[in-house]
DNA sequence: CGATGGCTTGACATCGATGACAACGCGGTT
DNA sequence: AACCGCGTTGTCATCGATGTCAAGCCATCG
C-alpha cells in the first residue's frame, strides 16, 4: 500500500507551506506564477489528491447530496435517480442514494437520519412516511426538496407531478371515446398521489355529468398481484366497466397481463406511468407519461437554488404530464360505431390545478413554480 | 438555524470530558452505568448526532462504498444498484452512485477518481473503459470489485455472469427446437460481454456440427434503433434466419417491436436479459435471465470480505444464468412438424466455462468463486 | 530616506471526532 | 500502612485541510 499523500508532503517537496499548496489547489489568485508552477510540479510528482473528507470537516459541509427513494428497482425512481445524479455531477456534487423499501414507510426517518449524520449538503426525498414533522429541526440545517408527493407537517421545497390534472386527463380521454362505465384502479388511498389521481378521475366524471359508481373504484391494490385480483373483481362484477384507468405502473402490470390472458383486449385502458414494451402489445397501451428525468432534474435544480440561497421562500415546482395515445385508450365501448377520432398527437396536461399559481407553459420539459410563504413551518 | 451540537456540548452538559461521551457513543464498555446514563440523557436532551465526517477523518476511512455503473436508467444497473444498496445498508454503509453514461467510456477514470478523493471505503465498478491500468495505484489503497465484465490490465476481485455458457445455452435451445439458421444480434464487439456471448453462440453451433455463416452475425448495434436496423437487414437478406439470439436488452427492444410490427412473430427469439412485459407479448419472449439482484449482492459481499481482509488473494465469483422458456424461443422452424417438446422448467446454466474453477452448484442464487493469484498485477 | 500599501507567504488555530497515554480512585494484598 | 492493580476518566495530540492574521518583501510616494 502506498502511503497517503497529503498537502504537507507536497508543501515539503515544493519548499513552501501547506497553506500555499492549499491556495494553488483551490485556484487562489494570490500566488506568483513561479511558486504555482513549483507546487503544481510537486503535486504531479507525488500524485497528490486532496482529501475531501478533511476539506468537508473544515468547511462544515460536504459536496454530496442525499437522495431517498422508495425503491431503486422501480424504473420510475431509477430514472429519477439517474437524472438527479447527472444534474449533481454537472455541479460537481456526488449523490448518496438510499431506498426505504416498498413496504416499510416507517423506515424513512432512519434512512434520512443516516444521510444527515453524513453531513450531506442537501436532500431530495420522495416521501413515503405519513408525517414529516420529524424533519422540522433537521430541515433548518439541511435543505430538503421533496419529490413526487407533498410532505405532511412541514413546509418545504417540492417538485410534484400534476396528479389531479393527470387523473382528469386520463378519464376524460376515455369518456371522449364514448365510454360511460370507466373504472379506477389504484393503490392505497393513504397515498396522496393515488388520492389526487382519484380526485382527477372524479372531476372528469363530474364535468361530464356522470354519476359516480363506487363499484367502479377499486383501490388498495399495493402489488401487481393484488391489482390483478382487484381487476378480476371489476370484470366479473354485475355491471363491468368498458374502460379502466389504471393509476400506476404496479396496477398496470397486474391489469394488462390479465386482460391479455383472458382475451379481453377489448377493454379500453389508460395507464399512468409508461413501461417498456407498452407499445409492443396489441393493442399498444395508452399511457400518461410521467417523465422521471424531468422531475429529477427539476428537483436537483430546486435544491441547487436552495443551496445558493438558504433564506428564499419555499417553492413548489409542478411538472406537466402528457398523454400518449397508442391504441388501448382509444378503443370504443362495445356497441359503439367507429371511434369519433384517433388521437395521434401527444396531449399536454398542465392546468396547475394542484397549486395556486397558473401559467401557460406547455412544453414537454417545462415546469412551473409557485412560491410558498414560510409561515406555518414548525 | 439551530447551532450544531457537538461532543463537547454534550460533555459540558453531562459534566464529563468529550472522550467519555465518545466512549458512550461508541459503546465502549469502560464507562460506569451512572456516567453512561448521564451522558445518554445529555445526548437526548441536546439531540446530539455524531458528525460522521469528523469521525471519518480521524479514523482514516469512511463508511461509504462507491458504485460506478453505465446508466441508472438501464433496469439492469438499476436493480444491481438496488441490491448493492440494500446489502450495504445492512452493513451500515452508505452508497454513492455515479453513472458514466452510455456513450462515453472515457469518462470512467474521472468518475472513479471523484469517488476515490471522497475516501470511499471500497468501490464496485461495472467497467466500460478499455483498460483499467489507471487503477493499479488506486486499487492498492481502495478495494475494488468489478461486476459484469472483467477489467483489463489489472487483477482484482470480480463478479461475472457466465456469458459464455449463456450464449451457448440460448443458441443450443434454438437448435434443439429444430432451427438451423440461427442469427446472433449484438452490440459492439469491443464489449467483452458481447464477445463472450458470441463465443458461446459459436460453441453451440460447433457442438451441433453446423458451419458458421457470418451473414447471420449482426454486431455493432449500440442502440435499440441500430439493433432494429440490423435486424431488418437480417430478415431482408437472401437467406434470412428462422431464429434469432438477441444478446442484450437494447437489441431486444429493437428486435421485438420490429417483429411484431411486421407480423413476423413466427421468428423464434431468445433474448438475453429479461424485460418487463416480455411475458405479456404474444408469443411471450423466452429470455436468459440475468438476475441483477444476485449479481449486486454478490459484488457487495465480495467487497465486504475484501474490507475485512485486505490481503486475501483476488477472487472471481461467477453467477449462474437461467433460461426462462415462454414461447418465442420454442417456436418451430417453418416447415417443421410439431415441436419436439415444450420446455416448462427453468434451465440453469452453470458450467464455469469462463473460469478455471468448477463445481456443481446449480441453485438459482448460488454462486461459485475461484481464487486468483495476485501475480501479474501492475 | 522613511513611510505606506499591496502582494505573497507562512504560522497557527480550528473543524469534531478518536487514539495513546496518563492520572486518579478504589479495593485488595502483604 | 504502603503498595499494587484494575477500571474509570481526562488530557493532549492528531487526522488533512482551510480561515485568520500577521510578517516579510518590494515598489511607490511624499
Amino acid at each position: 500500500m502506498r502511503e497517503r499523500v497529503t498537502l504537507r508532503d507536497v508543501a515539503h517537496l515544493a519548499a513552501v507551506s501547506a497553506k500555499t499548496v492549499s491556495r494553488v489547489v483551490n485556484g487562489d489568485a494570490h500566488v506568483t506564477p513561479g511558486t504555482r508552477a513549483r507546487v503544481q510540479q510537486a503535486i504531479a510528482d507525488l500524485g497528490f489528491q486532496p482529501n475531501l473528507v478533511a476539506r468537508s470537516l473544515r468547511v462544515g459541509r460536504t459536496d454530496v447530496v442525499g437522495l431517498v427513494v422508495e425503491s431503486l428497482a422501480d424504473p420510475f425512481f431509477a430514472r429519477l435517480t439517474s437524472a438527479v445524479e447527472q444534474a449533481a455531477h454537472e455541479r460537481g456534487l456526488a449523490v448518496m442514494v438510499s431506498s426505504v423499501g416498498n413496504r416499510e414507510p416507517e423506515r424513512e426517518p432512519l434512512i434520512v437520519e443516516s444521510l444527515l449524520v453524513r453531513q450531506v449538503a442537501g436532500l431530495i426525498v420522495a416521501p413515503m412516511a405519513q408525517s414529516h414533522a420529524y424533519l422540522a429541526g433537521a430541515g433548518r440545517r439541511t435543505p430538503i426538496v421533496f419529490v413526487d408527493r407533498l410532505p405532511e407537517g412541514i413546509v418545504s421545497d417540492a417538485v410534484l407531478v400534476d396528479d389531479l390534472a393527470a387523473g382528469d386527463m386520463a378519464t376524460r380521454h376515455l369518456l371522449d371515446h364514448g365510454h360511460r362505465r370507466v373504472a379506477f384502479l389504484g393503490s392505497e388511498l393513504r397515498n396522496p398521489t393515488t388520492r389526487l389521481r382519484l380526485a382527477g378521475y372524479r372531476r372528469a366524471l363530474a364535468a361530464c355529468g356522470l354519476p359516480e359508481d363506487e363499484s367502479l373504484v377499486a383501490v388498495g391494490a399495493g402489488s401487481a398481484r393484488e391489482a390483478r385480483a382487484a381487476a378480476e373483481r371489476l370484470l366479473d362484477g354485475p355491471r363491468p366497466p368498458t374502460a379502466i384507468f389504471s393509476s400506476n405502473m404496479r396496477c398496470s402490470l397486474g391489469l394488462v397481463p390479465l386482460l391479455h390472458g383472458r382475451g379481453r383486449t377489448d377493454v379500453a385502458v389508460v395507464s399512468f406511468d409508461d413501461f417498456p414494451m407498452a407499445d409492443s402489445l396489441v393493442p399498444a397501451v395508452t399511457v400518461i407519461d410521467h417523465d422521471p428525468e424531468v422531475i429529477g432534474r427539476a428537483a436537483a435544480e430546486r435544491l441547487f437554488h436552495r443551496l445558493d440561497d438558504l433564506d428564499a421562500p419555499a417553492e413548489t415546482v409542478t411538472v406537466p404530464v402528457r398523454l400518449v395515445p397508442r391504441g388501448s385508450g382509444e378503443l370504443p365501448p362495445p356497441g359503439a360505431g367507429r371511434p369519433r377520432r384517433r388521437d395521434q398527437d401527444v396531449v399536454l396536461a398542465q392546468d396547475g390545478s394542484q397549486d395556486r399559481a397558473h401559467n401557460g407553459a406547455g412544453g414537454r420539459a417545462s415546469t412551473m413554480t409557485s412560491p410558498h410563504a414560510q409561515e406555518g413551518a414548525r
